[in-house]
DNA sequence: TCGCTTGTTGACCATCGGTCGATAACCGTA
DNA sequence: TACGGTTATCGACCGATGGTCAACAAGCGA
């Protein structure tokens, strides 16, 4: 009587299972923030126990990032520039795919953005990203020399910038795709303008 | 043997009570950040038992925030435009105590934008200023009107701006206060210009 | 000196992230 | 079909944390 013909559990493929867990976890994440969910929760809801997750995810933070590891880089490819083009037509296209990627997946941007939040490595990768698209901005502006403080400066700002607008947009939804690119690339060439001091503001306005 | 002449504690005032403890919070919290410090820890630096700071603080997070109110208010005063001149000047003017407060508490307010990182309530408290900041902006530049989505949006992104800039300010030390001034407003004109379009980007340097 | 108010304590609880030895499902082999 | 080894999986367990609460006692007024 004790014995039941069916197996208490099923054994899955080691990556079968993770490509389970990684799949569910993106659409949890996406629907719950990252401390309303524990691994027992999470655990459940996958139907296996909690010491499992364990065997698969280091930590419950490792688990989360690797969530998002899929989207990122996906994400990260479509933003690379092609490497054709001027500078300024390179960044115009990396911006237009940059935007229409977060017109499809504005819920999830704004999960991203707000799970920086509670995710202490979340804000690192954010931070992370910026400092590379920082950098490849000012490669392009100039390739070999250091540059000066105000235009770090303005072009690492210029990023939280973006940040900002594509969370307003997203709220709002109220201005259209191509007018929002010009403005965001309008107003970085604004902030380069604003860094090369008052007396050359025409700079950006004579190009 | 057993009774001491001493009393084993002595009885404070409740708002003194209140008041120590958010003095000692506040400092406490420039140290360390939100989630190295437990409850135990605080109430053993403040010498009393944990189960008291829950008497005078409902939560952890409402004990954190309310550190955070003290500095708030005191820099929402410091800010808060003077009323007279033109828009511009008193823009000028919060921007320029703004940039004085930051230099004076640079480890605090780098801490308070990486605490966001771990209590929500911050980044709520941080988006409540913004969109007060940005509302008392959009008011100056039409008072009576709604603002076009782009110019409210430009607003809105030249806030994270500013906060992205003066991160790496307090990073890098490495720009005037008053040259970083003149190119965070010149980033706000530039960025309207940009959001009145692209035909219009001479409105900002005609002026 | 007594008694009341209430600031204060310390034991206690649920839950969380995380660990680990035991168990049993599946597969190769005979 | 039976067996044995591999290892995916379980579930009991741990320390720490945020939070609760009944009981205690410091200080004050009568």
């Amino acid at each position: 009587m004790v014995s039941l013909s069916q197996p208490a559990y099923s054994r899955l493929d080691v990556e079968e299972r993770r490509r389970r867990l990684l799949e569910m976890g993106t659409e949890l994440f996406t629907r719950h923030s990252y401390d309303e969910l524990s691994m027992a929760d999470i655990a459940r809801h996958a139907g296996i126990s909690k010491g499992l997750m364990y065997h698969y995810f280091p930590s419950k933070r490792d688990y989360f990032v690797a969530t998002l590891q899929q989207a990122a880089t996906e994400l990260a490819a479509v933003v690379e520039p092609s490497g054709t083009g001027t500078p300024l037509e390179q960044l115009t296209a990396s911006v237009d795919a940059w935007l229409t990627w977060i017109d499809a997946n504005a819920e999830a941007y704004a999960k991203l953005m707000q799970s920086a939040t509670s995710v202490g490595e979340v804000r690192e990768l954010i931070e992370g990203i910026r400092e590379a698209t920082a950098q490849r901005i000012l490669d392009g502006l100039s390739p070999d020399s250091e540059p000066p403080p105000a235009v770090r400066s303005a072009v690492k700002g210029w990023l939280w910038f973006m940040d900002g607008v594509l969370l307003d947009w997203v709220a709002h939804r109220d201005i259209g795709r191509s007018a929002l690119r010009d403005q965001l690339l309008g107003t970085l060439l604004g902030a380069l303008a604003a860094a090369a001091g008052p007396d050359a503001a025409e700079i950006s306005t004579a190009g």
